[in-house]
DNA sequence: GATAGGATCTTCT
DNA sequence: GAAGATCCTATCC
């Protein structure tokens, strides 16, 4: 599978990066081992859009989200847990797209072991099914934290990337965004019809 | 299976 | 002081 590049995300608009990336496998090359899993389902936050976190001013915990398309934006949420986000449109502008849930295909047996060390219970406690079908999971599984990643790149030598598309045949579902109340009426989120691995119906 | 409440930190009012 | 792009646990069917 091919690394995606600087074109595929500045070739598209926020909303269609967000449906095009479904299919696409995220994939991590640590020094514990590879883990990846194809994306399921994502959300687009735009410029003027009152949920995303560029809407107000730039912050130390924000800064990343306005970086160039296909860098990475992690923040920390609810004081407890981190989610990804991959920026895109132009340096300077802060729309991004959040993954919210993997389908796993490489390395379970690690993801199993980082989502059992971070609950401190045995690592057989997890079904494929429940690794990475949330943000906060899927950061979890995958090994993705804030000091390595965010405001890094995917593209290049990158330890962090995403392949072009490992499935197409899928319909691709629109709903309304999960867990927020400004901007909540927006359809912007996007996941692959069918699929076991979403965070929700 | 469904629902309610808690954990814990950054940002904004 | 309150809310937030979440997840986990307890408790109740």
């Amino acid at each position: 599978m091919q690394r995606l590049d600087l074109h595929f995300y500045q070739k598209y608009d926020t909303l269609t990066l967000a449906k095009e990336l479904l299919g696409c496998e995220l994939v991590h090359e640590s020094p514990e081992g590879r883990t990846a899993g194809i994306i399921v389902e994502t959300e687009a936050y735009l410029t003027g859009d009152p949920a995303c976190h560029a809407y107000r001013k730039k912050t130390a915990r924000n800064a990343a989200m306005f970086g160039p398309a296909g860098s990475v934006y992690v923040y920390l949420i609810y004081g407890m847990y981190h989610c990804v986000n991959i920026v895109s449109a132009e340096e300077g502008r802060g729309e991004a797209v959040l993954i919210r849930a993997l389908e796993p295909t490489e390395g379970i047996g690690l993801m199993q072991q980082r989502r059992a060390e971070k609950k401190g219970v045995a690592s057989t406690t997890f079904t494929v099914r429940e690794l990475c079908n949330g943000p906060a999971k899927l950061v979890r599984a995958m090994g993705i934290t804030l000091a390595d990643h965010n405001a890094g790149s995917l593209l290049d030598g990158a330890n962090l990337y995403i392949t072009s598309p490992k499935q197409t045949d899928f319909e691709v579902v629109t709903t309304t965004r999960i867990g927020i109340t400004q901007g909540a009426e927006l359809p912007y989120r996007f996941y692959i019809g069918g699929s076991r691995f979403v965070s929700k119906k």
